[in-house]
DNA sequence: ACGTTTGTTCGGATTCAATTCGGATTTTTT
DNA sequence: AAAAAATCCGAATTGAATCCGAACAAACGT
């Protein structure tokens, strides 16, 4: 029912959990997420996940709160370096991290989000969006000139759901027409070109 | 055991049921889309879905399919006159025209979309990619200039993309700082702006 | 018009995964 | 080391998806 973890070991039992669900997830696909698959794959008895959990909607809740807690690290360490470059080479750089990022451990993260039908829902995309709005701004303050753009906020939610959504579908229905790289060096030059525009008309 | 309609009344009856699903999930949420739900919104006996569907996988398949069929023909039959457009304002028109078929009905599609969970997986996208990639070329043809680009493809990629997914993420949490015209301003300004600042460095 | 065959509808019976429950096992406390 | 608390577990329960065979309707041959 539930449960806060008291102890070292059911802390562990948690984690252990989330981590089990992600690899049944990314093996077996969405059938393969039944509970006791889970459990099979975390090592545990199925009746140790409601312990922790409410149910299996609340596995995937913690699985979505731990892939938006990463990425939102890995952007925000990689804003202070961000921040220094143009805004094309900043998007191209910022993308080229995040796919990384989805392929570590032999894509888990992709393969997941592959199953979008059931993460998609529980990642809370806020976060992430969040820290890129912040990453946006702390760019915008090393470069002055960006600031005057009349439509900001508009134009940085523009930027960053076509980004994110465009990414995420090619890493799973790749186009053979081009490459990953091509679309990334696109995405970056949709921003760049669309500020230089602008700030040349003011 | 999904059988083919042989009589009016059974196609009849399938309609029903596809009908019935998306008044039952646009009403009652992912929870209310169970069979007998469906069944009694769609007014008929919940065996008679095991007639003509393999599984309730299958309806939202149907609903899908018949989504994809609605918007593909919305497009086809707007591009005679979105030809003719700027780039920037087919695409500004485009999206006006998208919005208002998702918010038919009520908001009948909006509000499935909404369960994107249940829908997103279903929907056969890439028949909408190709038609808008379709009207992508038909516009360029009567616009020659922007067949100049040298990444035509990659960048219609990412304009068909990043329109849909910001458009439907805005559609179902918008966002207060802005109004969905000011996006489509947005998204519109950027293929624009990217089309001419491209153009101008060749 | 009527019996036969084929198509259709239906709701109770079955199956299978999610969830519960009560006791076994391990750790902590006294 | 005994008692209490925390943790772990898997057999039993529950409820939704699916199957099935009887009942009903249309089409068809005579």
């Amino acid at each position: 029912m539930a449960r806060k973890p008291k102890q070292n070991r059911s802390q562990n039992t948690v984690d252990t959990i989330v981590q089990g669900a992600f690899i049944a997830l990314s093996k077996h696909g969405a059938e393969g997420a039944t509970t006791r698959q889970i459990a099979e794959c975390a090592g545990v008895g199925v009746g140790s996940i409601y312990e922790y959990f409410e149910n299996k909607e609340a596995i995937f809740g913690a699985m979505g709160e731990q892939f938006s807690r990463e990425l939102v690290a890995l952007i925000q360490t990689a804003a202070p370096s961000l921040v220094r470059l143009s805004l094309r080479d900043a998007v191209y750089e910022l993308i080229a991290q995040t796919a990384e990022f989805l392929r570590k451990d032999n894509e888990l993260y992709l393969r997941c989000a592959r199953e979008s039908a059931l993460m998609e829902k529980h990642v809370p995309f806020g976060q992430v969006y969040r820290a890129l709005a912040d990453l946006f701004i702390q760019h915008a303050i090393k470069h002055p000139e960006i600031l005057k753009l009349n439509n900001l906020q508009t134009m940085a939610y523009i930027f960053i759901n076509s980004g994110m959504a465009t990414m995420i579908r090619y890493l799973n229905h790749p186009n053979p027409g081009f490459s990953f790289d091509d679309l990334a060096k696109g995405l970056a030059d949709m921003a760049g070109h669309y500020v230089e525009k602008e700030l040349s008309q003011l």
